[in-house]
DNA sequence: CGAGGTTACTTTACGATGTAAGGAGTCGCA
DNA sequence: TGCGACTCCTTACATCGTAAAGTAACCTCG
């Protein structure tokens, strides 16, 4: 399920990603719960159930029903862009540039991956159409701002900035959804692998001379780190040499500008 | 919804996957449909509905009630294994390599992005779990074999091949739910940007002071295309100059090796 | 202090969804 | 001719987001 962000009303949405005071001492009933709580819960949620979770589980958390959220929140849609936001703001708003942009660049990738590998559901909010909450502002501004001041053109900017991100998510997606399709169904992904390539052998024993080269791609293979899942594995490998490639091409870029 | 790859019995999906061939003159009554028939009204359904698109509609395309669909597809999760590797059938299996590995890599990022348009819920298969069918296997063999020849070694090209696949989703991702959003609320992409911003600029008033670099950021913006609406110009620029960088980092990795 | 209106929260209910269970009809082969 | 395998249907269930309406708590104003 990809969750597109507020369809609903844009001015109740906007207020509440950017917490627009609630005018007090107003009649009724004291609220027993309050959208920061209800958004904790929420990814509390989500980070255990992934984001099928329901309604009725983050009102039971809160010792509540599912309708009661919905005097806080608009819908479900809607708690999920601030638990995205929210979710955002763990992440460091600026990064030193003492040792140059690359540096930067390569810790601002780390911590937006381990961000998305703690918090799966994320990789699943829409892309396409920004939450537009501050924090969501705040995480891209710390990495355009690493990037500012090598002198790039703005074209140039958007293309690298979309770039890393989209590189970074897709990374994530990788591991996080390996560890999600084995937390599901308790199964590692050595046995997952094993069942399933065993059965592939069975049936069309000629894979590696139909796929020559992707037989060859899978050669020399060492495990970087022999306490994670074979999956992983291949994904933290992955990540390392897939950033230092397309940071290389940046450094292209910015040479060029440099000396023209 | 993310969809897993197989969780059910892996037998089963391989061999649908790969077409193992039924025993022919079985008892019974003569098969009104096919494997083939469900998964072609599948993607048709998908491609007008996304991936929340029902059994029941797909049932209904064919005549037939959601229940019968289950007689040849163990269940939803199979169907689309099923639907994504038909998919990938539309894409070709080699690229000529007359000018070299970067045309080719270029010609290839186009067609699968422009197939991820073309068919948005496939962006929506888990990536971790490969699906293991014929036409996935074809399609990352058309890359390998692209850039086997530059002569980089296994982890070098891993981390290429996935780079280049990240990034292509990511990029395709972008344009693909904005038009998603936008024809699912009959919203264009204007009216959206348009209202949040409104409304964004009342609540928030020194956004670009609080974000500096990010305006920066969107300076000396030009649409590419005058036809296109507005988030796709931006998600079409992006894609160009954002290979085009990632492609300069795999040409100083090839140029390493070449002259050591 | 008491009435009235507003708010917090609950109960109930509706229309989707994927799919399990079981039955009805159809056909090949003994 | 009848048995058993097969296709397809009907019915049913749990689960989901959330609409509607009711109840009780509480502030404000007379």
């Amino acid at each position: 399920m990809v969750v597109y962000a507020g369809q609903g009303d844009p001015r109740r949405s906007i207020e509440l990603l950017w917490r627009r005071p609630v005018a007090e001492q107003r009649p009724g009933p004291k609220p027993g719960l309050s959208v920061d709580a209800i958004v904790d819960a929420g990814i509390a949620v989500a980070d255990e159930q992934g984001m099928a979770f329901s309604m009725r589980a983050v009102g039971e958390r809160l010792g509540r029903t599912a309708m009661a959220l919905y005097t806080y929140v608009p819908g479900k849609n809607e708690l999920v862009d601030l638990m995205y936001d929210r979710t955002m703001a763990e992440l460091p708003t600026s990064y030193p540039l003492a040792d140059g942009w690359r540096p930067a660049v390569t810790r601002w990738a780390r911590d937006m991956w381990e961000l998305y590998v703690r918090h799966p559901w994320v990789l699943q909010v829409s892309q396409a159409r920004p939450v537009l909450g501050p924090h969501e502002f705040a995480v891209i501004e710390a990495l355009a701002a690493i990037l500012v001041p090598t002198g790039l053109p703005g074209r140039e900017l958007r293309g690298i900035v979309g770039a890393v991100n989209y590189f970074v998510r897709g990374a994530a997606q990788t591991v996080a959804e390996a560890r999600a399709a084995g937390g599901a169904t308790g199964e590692a992904d050595e046995e997952w692998w094993y069942a399933r390539s065993a059965v592939l052998m069975e049936i069309e024993p000629d894979l590696a001379e139909k796929f020559p080269a992707l037989h060859l791609l899978e050669s020399d293979r060492e495990p970087v780190d022999p306490e994670l899942p074979y999956l992983e594995n291949d994904a933290v490998e992955n990540f390392r040499n897939g950033l230092r490639v397309l940071l290389d091409g940046v450094e292209a870029a910015v040479r060029a500008v440099a000396k023209p």
